[in-house]
RNA sequence: AGGGGUAUAGCUCAGUUGGUAGAGCGACGGUCUCCAAAACCGUAGGUCGCGGGUUCAAGCCCUGCUGCCCCUG
């Protein structure tokens, strides 16, 4: 499959799945099934649910979300938590409906199509005491609480890691390994759906990428990023938009501006990276698709 | 023009009393079941500006040239 003409391939009925690295151009194809099936398109970029972002974020525009409706794009504020398992609780009333889920996080697709186990929300005084260990250095302290099991099923050099085995054990008592074990069903088996992932040359998409950091300055990134100045706190979720935190350096005049540009495409192309790493190592089922042209400006 | 300084990985720089080179960043690859546009792991890059010389041995010493920077006129 490639090109436009592809959507003709693509079932009119299952939900379908569109995964891609940023800028591969899902957004144009989720909108025209949309508009073929009536399908509403749901948010699966873990970006893109704030409310902070629509420019820098890649966000369909206001005409994009007028053509079709739109679900979980920019309803999530900057105090409030989220993550996977809040996304996947707001997909499953959805999925009655037609519906075409688009975005470019790995973890919600497998999450949706293999499962996600219901661990309890890890109350914000944990993750607050949990905090303070891993600033502190304290990782080999977190190590040392956690089961054997658990500890040799996760990286141990890797902080966010450790950090979240100790605090679902320290929330429930429980071993993180031992709570996975018990992951049921997946809410949307890829079965039951058509899994379709984009994929662009690397040099191709990261040229595409630069172009359009270029194309969200010319629309107002820059406003974008003053205008959430004042509350940006760089260790908020939502304040990780790649771009964000050099921008906010160039508008306290402590980077050229276009220093920053040059550092926000270099690291959207490691994220895309990232990306592609994920799906062709976590989405071979999934059908590979030729990226859709024209719309570079969106994802 | 004269004086001084500098020239080491794509970039910024380390290289101890001469024993044929390292780091950070970048690039490339990978991991990841609840902060995932996060976090983490690994790999590959250098005829040490060019030419002579001293030495068993030179990125380190001497010398010529070239580039760049500063000062003076």
């Amino acid at each position: 499959m490639g090109g436009t003409d592809s959507i003709a391939q693509v079932s009119r009925t299952v939900p379908v799945l569109i995964a891609g690295p940023t800028a591969s151009g899902k957004s144009a194809l989720a909108l025209a099934l949309a508009e073929r099936d009536a399908r509403l398109i749901v948010n699966a970029d873990a970006l893109q649910v704030y409310s902070a972002w629509r420019i820098l974020s890649a966000r369909p525009s206001l005409a994009e979300e007028q053509r079709a409706p739109h679900a979980l794009y920019g309803h999530v504020g900057k105090a409030a938590d989220y993550s996977v398992g809040h996304w996947l609780r707001e997909v499953v009333p959805l999925l009655a409906r037609p519906v075409v889920i688009v975005g470019g996080t790995g973890l919600y697709f497998s999450a949706l199509t293999e499962g996600l186990v219901e661990i309890p929300p890890i109350p914000s005084a944990i993750r607050t005491e949990a905090d303070a260990r891993r600033l502190g250095g304290d990782l080999a302290g977190m190590i040392a609480d956690l089961d054997s099991l658990t500890a040799n099923g996760i990286d141990l050099a890797n902080p966010a890691r450790v950090q979240r085995a100790w605090e679902v054990w320290r929330a429930t008592g429980r071993g993180l390994a031992d709570w996975q074990r018990d992951t049921g069903p997946p809410v949307l088996p890829l079965s039951e759906a058509q899994g379709l992932v984009l994929h662009v040359d690397r040099d191709r998409l990261n040229a595409r990428i630069d172009a359009r950091l270029d194309a969200m300055m010319a629309a107002g990134a820059l406003d974008e990023v003053r205008a959430n100045a004042a509350d940006f706190e760089a260790s908020r979720p939502w304040a990780k938009a790649i771009g964000a935190a050099e921008m906010m350096q160039a508008l306290a005049g402590q980077l050229p501006l276009a220093d920053a540009l040059v550092l926000a495409k270099q690291a959207t192309h490691q994220y895309a990276k990232r990306q592609r790493t994920w799906f062709r190592a976590r989405m071979r089922a999934w059908a590979p698709l030729g990226s859709v042209e024209p719309p570079a400006d969106r994802d």
